[in-house]
DNA sequence: TAGTTGACCGGAA
DNA sequence: ATTCCGGCCAACT
């Protein structure tokens, strides 16, 4: 399983109406420490099985978003029910 | 193979 | 509270 396949799938047990700051995706991938690099590779491969919407940073702000930016994503984060 | 980049994070100013 | 700087990790060229 490679880191990318297993962030992938992190991100896709991530449940509905909750989110997921990159650093604990990545330590529950595998790679603690590893932020960075899932953001790098959820920008280049994003996948439609993968609710990447759920991921934010640390801080509690979205940042990008590869289908309409981070305002989309805010969207769809209040549309769950993950916004307080 | 080596160098550069990035949807980050944490600490310091 | 906001802004700046350095550090870590994986992928891309």
């Amino acid at each position: 399983m490679d880191f990318k396949s297993k962030v992938l799938d992190v991100v896709r047990s991530i449940p509905k109406g909750q989110t997921m700051s990159y650093s604990e995706v990545a330590a529950l991938a595998g790679s603690p420490g590893a932020a960075r690099a899932v953001g790098n590779i959820m920008k280049q491969n994003y996948d439609n099985t993968v609710p990447c919407h759920r991921v934010i940073r640390a801080d509690g702000k979205p940042c990008g978003y590869n289908r309409g930016g981070p305002e989309k994503k805010l969207q769809i984060l209040q549309s769950e029910g993950a916004i307080k």
